[in-house]
DNA sequence: TCCGTTTTCTTGAATGAGTCAAGAAACGGT
DNA sequence: ACCGTTTCTTGACTCATTCAAGAAAACGGA
């Protein structure tokens, strides 16, 4: 069996969300999916190897724009600031290392999104259950003899 | 079967847990039981109904000195201010609304802190395992016929 | 109870991620 | 190519939280 992961036509996944394609849309569609859990100054950072003169604003508004439109998602653990990620539409849940603050992806042990259910919803309409995990990353662990 | 709630003994607290008793002290952590889930403004508030001159920052300090010492826990929903609560120590989970922001407590449904176990832990060594149940509160949800 | 040391509080300024707003540029349907 | 609409640039601004320096309070020992 042999996965393949073709680089995404980004342009079209802008047209089948309906959103205009621009030049800072497609370089931050682009630098979500090549630096998974990235945050803000870094997806400026690599959208600016393509476009040097993109704005920081039209960073923050095409963020804005695809995590609306689903195409990526906004995480925000506490304590840090927010970050995306193109992996979506498959409930998968993180770890995040108190001390650096480096997330990885947890599969979703039990099911299907939302993959939990609460004990008593309180009348609430619950569309999403998210899973957080913290700890310390193996860098960050103390040694061990 | 009676349970009862005490009102804790603050002073109390605090010298359990090594830290010097002081007004403001006593004041925000009896704010944060008697307001589960305010945010440090609310919480400064309430601390000046009893005490009219402390500053914002001592109630900051309070905070932060009082949830390193595990005598309340830090909560931050994505998007939201911080927020604290009293109830510490049993590993629940909350249930927020993506509309007015409002908290509410949910039993853990599974087991003991950490009630889950992350499928793959990366080499992390995980200490808590949260979950945050996203949707809309009884007072947000459309109102259905 | 008084003292000295240490911690905490007050005051005021600073930080920084994110937002707001107005005009210029780009997109895309015709 | 044209034009209406959306998006981008620029620059100011917000606001929760932190930093820093000196004044006040806590507390263990005398
Ligand atoms: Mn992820
Ligand atoms: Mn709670
Ligand atoms: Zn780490
Ligand atoms: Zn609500």
């Amino acid at each position: 069996m042999r996965v393949v992961h073709p680089t995404p036509d980004y342009p079209q996944l802008l047209r089948g969300a309906d959103l205009r394609v621009t030049r800072p849309r497609v370089a931050v569609l682009g630098a979500v999916h090549a630096h998974p859990h990235a945050d803000t100054e870094s997806i400026i950072g690599a959208v600016r190897a393509d476009l040097p003169e993109v704005s920081h604003q039209a960073v923050y508004d095409s963020l804005r724009t695809l995590a609306a439109a689903g195409l990526v998602r906004r995480i925000q653990p506490a304590g840090s600031v927010a970050r995306y990620e193109a992996r979506i539409g498959d409930n998968h849940h993180h770890l995040v290392c108190r001390s650096c603050g480096t997330v990885v992806d947890v599969d979703c042990a039990v099911g299907e999104a939302p993959c939990l259910t609460a004990s008593d919803d309180h009348g609430f309409t619950i569309d999403e259950a998210e899973v957080v995990f913290w700890g310390l990353c193996p860098a960050c662990s103390p040694t061990r003899s």
